[in-house]
DNA sequence: AAGGTTCTCTGACTAAAGTCAGAGGATGGA
DNA sequence: TCCATCCTCTGACTTTAGTCAGAGAACCTT
């Protein structure tokens, strides 16, 4: 990798650590320890299960145990059996707690002013742009891509969201019968590949690719969460499918969509997909595309 | 402050602080506790006093000393005394320490590249321009200005580093002597007054302006370090002389620069200034400029 | 109804990261 | 020379932020 950019890199990890850090310090943990705040601020306003609580924040479970002890005894929260299941407890925000909560809120603004305070209009304009970029990119960077079963939950969350979606989508609506799609076992290795993408654990994408012996790979179901769109995430799944593929001896990739998905079309052409006649008779196809592969001697793009 | 910009800037702030801490924890924080990995990276390879060491990280005397045992049984550093002064002590390296040291540069590498890894070329190029925007920015944010005494230690490295870039700059040199510069008590108030710019405590720009009462104020002595530049200083400093000066009943501002200063007359013209015939005979100018000061009325930009 | 599992809690620890109050040697100035 | 000051170190504490090993209640399956 480029040596300037990982300066870059690390020179920004200093800047931001330092100032982020310290301004962080001055406002946030000026008079609770930063566990409790951390629960505090996790617990919400609607309440949460401890082992949810647990879980999102990645802590032992006795020491979560202690430090609900301590925000109960302070009176800013109250930790009680849920009641389908009493071994689960739930903690949720007395007043109090919840005025501290806010407290907490209002100095993370105060944190984020400090930051742009010192600028003029043009040059805060220009911060918040470049950090709105950071973030961006920094999320793209975190999303991981895994082969998972086409019946895992995750894969079938995201196959729910995309039917839901083409359904609204589609002028003629969408009937996931009448369509050409492939049976779960035509996804699943060694007959071909199902890829989930998440972000923090949770699903946000997919793709499925049907790897027929002989003959063209085919691409099925790629799908985008809305929240996750304009990550460059369509392009990585398709790269990730590609090389695949490619490493299983094929050497050419096709694929069907319809009209009315105009980005995911725009993609495949700058993907380097061209359009051919149609090779199948779907129903709801408009258009179909094909990409000859090159040999698989590219490294691979990251898992 | 837009809400819509603070929102972004904390977003950025909790999206940086878990992928970087992560990251970082995961990286560097694996055999060594932070404390001793801090001292050793600021060690540095040329060895340092205990007291700057204990100053640059805001640490505790007793607690410095008792890192500094520990980096000393394990065969990191040695400490001696001072030559000159036996009761300061001096940390080095050892050679070992020098390789652990080393170690968590490599670590810092890392760390940087697992950021850049997922994305495509074109996303690394877009990330690191940006990081370097916010970088660039927070450090401007990260800039203090004060009024000072010109006989202030600071002040005087500054004016000693603007004399000697004058000389190396202007076609004829600079011979302070010939020009006409104010004498210190002319930026003193209520004579007049002098701002220093400090990053991390050290001064990195100047500036001063005379008051004379009922007549022009003129601004005097206006330097960045080379090495600040590009941050929007040179603006914050004009502002802030320009605050001050209005807020002292003066209606209109003055100064003289030199031909050779060609970013400092394109700041004066995109400030609102318009070039003027000469006002007094200073030997080393070649533009006079001059701004009408509009009431004092508007918010003051930070201190 | 029994036995295994899940969830939370308590007790007993540990390590890190400091803080505070001197002690004691070295130095500088009167 | 003597005294105040500077710098570093030591001893005695404290607070955070955990970890680990059960105990005990609730639940689920058979």
């Amino acid at each position: 990798m480029d040596a300037a950019q990982i300066d870059q890199v690390r020179r920004f990890n200093r800047t931001v650590t330092e100032r982020v850090g310290v301004l962080h310090d001055r406002y946030l943990g000026r008079d609770r320890p930063i566990g409790e705040a951390r629960l505090l601020w996790e617990i919400g306003e609607a309440g949460l299960d401890v082992r949810l609580l647990r879980e999102r924040l990645g802590l032992d479970s006795g020491y979560v145990s202690r430090l609900l002890r301590s925000l109960e005894t302070d009176g800013l929260a109250t930790v009680e059996p849920q009641l389908r299941d009493r071994r689960v407890r739930t903690v949720r925000l007395t007043e109090k707690g919840r005025t501290e909560r806010a407290l907490l809120d209002g100095r993370s603004n105060e944190l984020a002013s400090s930051l742009l305070e010192p600028l003029n209009t043009p040059q805060r304009a220009r911060l918040v742009a470049a950090m709105a970029e950071v973030d961006r990119l920094l999320t793209a960077a975190t999303v991981t891509l895994a082969v998972v079963d086409p019946d895992h939950p995750d894969a079938r969350h995201c196959l729910l969201s995309y039917f839901a979606e083409l359904r609204q989508l589609f002028e003629t609506g969408f009937d996931p019968a009448r369509s050409l799609l492939p049976d779960a076992g035509e996804l699943r290795p060694t007959r071909g590949l199902f890829l989930v993408a998440r972000l923090h654990g949770e699903p946000i994408g997919c793709a499925g690719v049907k790897l027929p012996p002989g003959a063209p790979a085919e691409i099925k179901r790629m799908w985008v969460a809305p929240q996750a769109r304009r990550l460059g995430l369509g392009r990585r799944l398709l790269t990730e499918l590609e090389t695949r593929a490619a490493r299983n001896g094929c050497d050419t990739l096709r694929l069907d969509t319809n009209k009315a998905l105009t980005s995911a079309i725009n993609l495949y052409h700058s993907f380097g997909f061209q359009e051919v006649p149609a090779f199948n008779n779907e129903p709801y196809a408009h258009h179909w595309f094909e990409k000859r592969v090159t040999a698989p001697s590219y490294p691979t793009e990251a898992a």
